[in-house]
DNA sequence: CTGATTGCAAAAATTTTGCAAGCCT
DNA sequence: AGGCTTGCAAAATTTTTGCAATCAG
C-alpha cells in the first residue's frame, strides 16, 4: 500500500481523516486477510475514539475506489487485503491454512482478456484450493 | 455437479434428505453466484417445507466436503459456487458486472505448486478486477 | 429402531442508518 | 464557513443455536 494511496483518495474528492489514516495504516501494516472487527480494533489502537461504523464505511470507500479487496476463504465471514497488483493463495479445504506464493502466470492473459472483452484489468486474485500436507488423508467425517 | 456429488455425501457418511437433494439442485441448475437467501428461496421452490437454518447448515457441510465455495466479488456478502474444477471471473470494480471465460493458465501452475508446497490441489479461482467498457471513463466521485 | 437432520423461533453476530457534533480543506 | 465525516446507538440483516419432532438408513 503505497502512501500514494492518500493522494488517491484526495484526489478522488475525499478528505484525509484520522479514521481513514488510521484504516489505511492497519492494512498497509497487517496487510492481509482482516475482518472488519480485526480492522476496527487495530484501527483503535492507532486512533482511538474510531467507531465500527465508520471502519464498514472505510471500508467501503477503499473498496469502492479498488484500494482493498473482500474476500472469502473459508473464514466465516468478509477478510479484506489490498486490491492492487496480484494475490495468489494456497487454501487448505480442511484446515484453513493459506500460504501466500508468488509465481503467477495471470499476467499473461490480461492483454488477451482486455481485447476481448474490453475490460481494463488492474488486478487478480489467484486462488486454489486443496489438501495441504497435514491435512492428506485425514478426512472429515460426521458424528 | 455430476449426480456422483450424492454418493460423495453418502460415502462420508451423511444421510441424503430432501433439504439437502433441494440445495444440491439448486446449485447444480442455477451454477453460479447465488448468496444463501437466494438459494433458500429456490430450495423451497422445490422442497416447500425447507427451512433458512437448514440451507445454512447444508451449505457449511456442502463448503466442508469442498462440494461448493463461498466466494466474496462485491457482492454485500458471501455468494456460493461449486468447488469442483476452475474459477475464472472477470469482474467490473464500478458496476460489479461479472463475465466468466474459459482459457485458463492456472493448470500449468498445480504441479508446480504440488511440488513446491506439498498440497494436492483440487480446483482454483481467478479473477481478475478491473473496469469493463461501459464503466471506463465515468470513475465515481463522492457527493 | 436410532441417531442424524429438520424447522421453528429465539439469540447472537454482523452491517447499516439517522443525526447532531466535529473536523478537513 | 461549508459540508463531508464521525461516533453513537438504534435498526436492519444475516447467521447461529436450542430443541422437540421427524426421517433416512
Amino acid at each position: 500500500m503505497p502512501d500514494a494511496t492518500i493522494d488517491r483518495l484526495r484526489a478522488a474528492g475525499y478528505k484525509i481523516t484520522p479514521p481513514r489514516l488510521a484504516v489505511l495504516q492497519v492494512i498497509k501494516q497487517e496487510g492481509e486477510h482482516l475482518n472488519p472487527a480485526e480492522i476496527l480494533a487495530r484501527a483503535q489502537a492507532i486512533h482511538p475514539s474510531v467507531g465500527r461504523a465508520t471502519v464498514y464505511r472505510t471500508l467501503e470507500l477503499l473498496t469502492q475506489l479498488n484500494i482493498v479487496r473482500p474476500i472469502y476463504v473459508g473464514e466465516s465471514g468478509p477478510t479484506y487485503i489490498r486490491a492492487e497488483g496480484g494475490h495468489h493463495h494456497l487454501v487448505c479445504s480442511d484446515c484453513g491454512k493459506i500460504v501466500d506464493f508468488d509465481q503467477c502466470v495471470a499476467e499473461q492473459m490480461v492483454d488477451e482478456l482486455t481485447e476481448r472483452f474490453g475490460f481494463v484489468i488492474k488486478s487478480h486474485l489467484l486462488e486454489f484450493y486443496g489438501l495441504c500436507g497435514d491435512c492428506q488423508g485425514a478426512p472429515n467425517h460426521p458424528g
